[in-house]
DNA sequence: ACCTGAACACCGTTCAAGT
DNA sequence: ACCTGAACACCGTTCAAGT
C-alpha cells in the first residue's frame, strides 16, 4: 500500500534545532522531535539513524548557517574584515546560543564537517594573512577565533560576574587584539 | 540500631571525579557513582540530594583546586605573572579536561561559588592593574582569560584542524595578547 | 541512623504487526 | 513503503521496609 511520509529529514532537523534552544540539549528527545514533526518517536530511526546521528546533522546544519555568515562579512580591510567575522560570531551566538554550545563547546559533541570549518575560517585567514604575511596567518586567526570563542563562551554562561560592562570589554579586547598584529 | 555509613560526601565526590574524566559527563551516573563508593544508589540520596545537587560539589571541588593554583602562580613581574596563570590555566586542563569542560562550557552546567571566581582571577587581576592601569584592569583581565580559555576549549575539541603546530600557537598567541597590554 | 529492594517516570531503541 | 504499539534496557528518584 502506497502510504505518504508525514515528514523528511529536513523538518526533523528544524524541529530539532528549535527544541534545542528552546530547551537545552537535555530537552532535544527524540519524542519532543517526533511530537514535533507529528509523528512517533519510532518513526524517526527511518530518518535520521539515531539522537547521535540527528545533533551531527544539527551540527552540520549550524556549521553551514555560521560558515554564509563567515563569507559574507569580508570587507577590504583586512582590519575591518577580522572586526566583522569576530562581530558577526558573536550575534550568531546571540542568536542561538544553545548550538553555538554544541558547535564549540568541550562535551563529546559531535564535530563540525572540517569543509565547513574551512570555509567559516577562510575569511578571517585571508584578513591575517594580509596583516601578519603567510608565516604566521594561522596563529593570528587562531588568536583572533579563540579570543572571541572564550568570549562569547563565557558570556554565555554568565562567568563575567565581576560587573562592569561587557560590551566595552568586547570592544576593547576586540581592539586590542586587531591592533597587535598591525 | 547503630549502623555505621559506608561512605561521606568526600568519597562521592572523588568517585563522581574520577567517573567524569573516565567516562565523560554522561558516565557520571548515580548508579556508578553508587557502585565506586560500594553502596546502592538510593543511598546516595542522604548525602547529595540528587545528581545536580552532586555535580554542583563537583563543580566546587574542581573550582577551589583551580583556585590554589593560581594563587600558587603570581611572580613579581606581572608579565611573568600573566604567563603563569594563562599556562597554569592550560596544565589545569590538560590535567582534568572533563572538568575544565564542566567548569567553562555553555550547557547548564552548575556555576562555580563567586567567591572561588574571585579568589582564581585575583593574582591576574593585580598583574593587569600594575600593567594598564585601574581602568582598564578588568578588561585586560578579561582578555586574557577569554583567549585562553577559548584556546583551550578549541585545543580540547581538536577544532584546531589545519595542521601546524598547536604548542607554537599558544605561544604567540599569549605573548601578543601580553605585548599588547605593555 | 543508615541501607536496600521495589517501584515509577522518562528516554533511547528495536521489532513485529498493522495500513 | 511508512507508521505504530509493545517491549526492553537504562537511569533518576522516592519510599516503605529492613538492620
Amino acid at each position: 500500500m502506497p502510504a505518504i511520509a508525514k515528514t523528511g529529514p529536513d523538518e526533523i532537523v528544524d524541529a530539532a534545532r528549535a527544541l534545542l534552544e528552546q530547551h537545552g540539549l537535555d530537552g532535544l528527545t527524540m519524542m519532543a522531535v517526533a511530537e514535533r514533526v507529528g509523528v512517533r518517536a519510532p518513526s524517526l530511526y527511518k530518518r535520521v539513524g539515531d539522537r547521535r546521528a540527528l545533533l551531527e546533522l544539527v551540527v552540520h546544519a549550524t556549521a553551514e548557517d555560521l560558515a554564509g555568515r563567515a563569507e559574507a562579512a569580508r570587507h577590504r580591510d583586512p582590519v575591518d574584515t577580522i572586526r566583522a567575522q569576530a562581530d558577526g560570531l558573536r550575534a550568531f551566538a546571540h542568536e542561538q546560543p544553545a548550538a553555538f554550545g554544541l558547535l564549540f563547546g568541550v562535551h563529546g559533541a559531535p564535530t563540525p564537517d572540517p569543509a565547513d570549518t574551512a570555509r567559516t575560517v577562510q575569511p578571517l585567514l585571508e584578513a591575517t594573512t594580509e596583516l601578519v604575511g603567510d608565516a604566521h596567518a594561522l596563529d593570528a586567526a587562531r588568536l583572533v577565533v579563540a579570543w572571541a570563542n572564550g568570549f562569547i563562551t563565557m558570556e554565555l554562561a554568565g562567568a563575567f560576574r565581576l560587573g562592569d560592562d561587557v560590551e566595552r570589554a568586547w570592544v576593547w579586547g576586540r581592539d586590542r587584539i586587531v591592533a597587535s598584529l598591525g
